[in-house]
DNA sequence: TCACTATTTGAGTACTCACTCTAATTTGAA
DNA sequence: TTCAAATTAGAGTGAGTACTCAAATAGTGA
């Protein structure tokens, strides 16, 4: 991929995958919908991308990456930034959010480079909130802080993850209240 | 399923079902896998079952109730008993738990069957962590007791999650910390 | 302009899947 | 013992899948 007409299929391939979650869902998104709707043959796909796997991951790792309070991991976020880029991921990538969840829990028990990675990207996250929790609130460890915020990062998952089964569920204020609930002394 | 040996393919299914989903996860657990493991034919499987995602809902759901501890739904459960089931499900049973995710995630956005039994599953679940809620904090009004007990039960499903994804992650921990700050008064 | 490589083509491969159907066999109540 | 219904066998169906590859074409630095 060094020409712009490689660049311009790539942008053409993601986006087609993009619409094809958004619109069919997992299931719906294999190689020939994609080659179709992006106007492109499979071996131009195979040309730029390993594997289906690999375009799909693409796409919500950008979006996550989309709506990141602070890209250049400078500790400028607070910790309402952090959950507020969450709740946005969930609410307005619900899409994203499902693929994202479904990828985390896809596969077997062992199936360790996948599971590596969302537990590396897992971790990352818990750790901004750990750092953010400790600027705010220098009295605790940061044993504490990290523990607090290991509880609140899975626990914001799976609000989310009630999200994708129903579009009503109010994630703000089980959010807010979470986080409430995390900040008070105990 | 009138005669005993109707009976008994249905359970060699569901137990080879079982295995499968243990050993191999669920893209492992084929029609061709599961009559093969049962010693049964597929002609036999669909005599008994309408379909490979009916054999698995029915694994699924055994096991959770398997695990109730007030079958009955007398109101005779306490909050740290409700946790302490849904604890010993995801930790005991963490492959079925996988994917219980899976199910709930799968799909379209409007997939209405399916989605709708999980949620009222999870109505259902709601509902009984916010009578023990209430039973036990009678100062709380009801609306209160729900509130805390639907963010606890999500916030529970995202601890369900990733232990999915780290075997090592402290579950009841986790959701001992969860207990403590749902039912400190704010 | 040339040479080299990126890119594209699209038919083709090799496979898996859930599920069906008819005929044979077994069951157990009357 | 009879016999209708339950159960089983198992080859077969049709539709799908991700992915490959050799050959044609287009882009770009020298």
């Amino acid at each position: 991929m060094r020409y712009k007409a490689g660049l311009e299929t790539r942008s053409k391939i993601l986006q087609a995958t993009r619409s094809l979650i958004a619109e069919l869902g997992l299931e719906g998104t294999t190689i020939k919908a994609i080659c179709e709707s992006a106007g492109v043959r499979p071996g131009s796909f195979y040309n730029l991308f390993d594997s289906k796997e690999q375009a799909i991951i693409t796409v919500v790792r950008e979006a996550i990456e989309a709506v990141d309070p602070d890209p250049q991991h400078l500790g400028t976020d607070t910790l309402a930034d952090l959950v507020d880029a969450y709740i946005r991921f969930t609410v307005e990538q619900s899409d994203l959010a499902r693929v994202y969840v479904r990828i985390a829990v896809s596969g077997t028990r062992d199936n360790s480079d996948l599971r590596g990675r969302m537990l590396r990207h897992h971790e990352g996250r818990v750790s901004r909130f750990a750092q953010a929790i400790a600027r705010e609130h220098p009295e605790l460890t940061d044993e504490h802080a990290t523990q607090r915020a290991e509880t609140l990062v899975s626990s914001l998952n799976g609000i989310a993850v009630h999200r994708v089964l129903d579009p009503d569920f109010d994630v703000a204020l089980h959010a807010r209240a979470l986080v409430h609930m995390t900040l008070t002394p105990i």
